[in-house]
DNA sequence: CTTTACGCCTGACGGC
DNA sequence: TGCCGTCAGGCGTAAA
């Protein structure tokens, strides 16, 4: 579910709510994430305070000084802020309850997100050391990807949705971009000029600052920190628009699945 | 090294 | 109504 729009709405969402809260309870009502929730989450966290909420590719990284953690939403992952606990529901997994009587709920169906501690500097933890850039900070550029796509014959479309390349695009976004910079997703990566690669990472960069902006992309079931769903749906121009006419050109919006996942182009706007 | 295919899960939806 | 196949915002892993 959530491309790097929508784990930063919930960043935003919950930041405000959480910094400089206490921790005075940490119930794992199922521990079967992607990886299960290790028996020492909760006393590792209990008793200290949020010092802050940050993000790095899709992860949210929260720091309770004494260590951190670190939140995958996975495909359907979600995080609540609770005014006050109220009862769980299905697939309620966690539970973060706060010294003013607020939580923080984590909820996901099909458990593809993750929940780990970690003891010293995040950004070293295997999950997180071998990630690209931020797609919206200057490291992210013309030259970056086009040195890196040399030699590369994998589809352009595949090759923006690698971590190692970019974090944080993925499906919907990466149609979108290709879209509105005039790229086929099936393109071999090494066969994009250097001058089409700097309009992928403004369209990129574009993109997901206009989604950010809105709250992210809901098809089914994203909601925000408050329970609201993101508005960028309604701005989408290819995803899932296949058999729609184009808002550039009048032709109809093609899906074809590359490298296993639904793509959405127009054949006669992208080349 | 890059690239591909496969699981992991639940739930929503369309067709019959 | 009910059943069944298909598909879905991700990504680690094994294998080619």
């Amino acid at each position: 579910m959530p491309e790097l729009p929508e784990v930063e709405t919930t960043r935003r969402g919950i930041e405000p709510h959480v910094v400089g809260q206490r921790v005075t309870k940490v119930v794992v009502r199922d521990r079967r994430l992607r990886w299960p929730v290790p028996e020492s989450f909760e006393p590792s966290i209990v008793g200290n305070t949020i010092v802050s909420v940050d993000r790095r590719a899709k992860y949210l990284i929260v720091d309770v000084g004494e260590g951190h953690f670190l939140i995958h939403l996975g495909m359907s992952g979600s995080l609540r802020i609770l005014p006050t606990l109220i009862e769980p529901e299905a697939h309620d997994h966690v539970d973060v309850i706060f010294e003013n009587g607020t939580a923080m709920r984590y909820n996901d169906p099909r458990r593809f997100g993750s929940m780990h501690w970690v003891d010293g500097n995040p950004a070293e933890h295997w999950l997180l050391a071998e990630l690209g850039p931020e797609p919206l900070s200057e490291a992210f550029n013309a030259s970056w990807l086009h040195d890196l796509a040399r030699r590369r014959k994998g589809p352009v479309k595949n090759f923006i949705m690698q971590q190692s390349v970019v974090v944080g695009v993925g499906n919907i976004y990466a149609s979108e971009a290709l879209f509105i910079s005039g790229i086929h997703p099936n393109r071999p990566a090494g066969r994009v000029s250097r001058e089409r690669y700097a309009r992928l990472v403004d369209a990129i960069k574009l993109t997901l600052s206009q989604a950010i902006e809105v709250g992210g992309t809901t098809l089914r079931d994203f909601v925000d920190a408050n329970g609201a769903p993101g508005y960028f749906s309604q701005k989408l121009k290819v995803y899932g628009r296949d058999g729609e006419a184009c808002v550039e050109c009048g032709r109809a919006i093609r899906k074809r699945v590359i490298g296993q996942r639904s793509s959405f182009f127009c054949p006669t706007c992208q080349r």
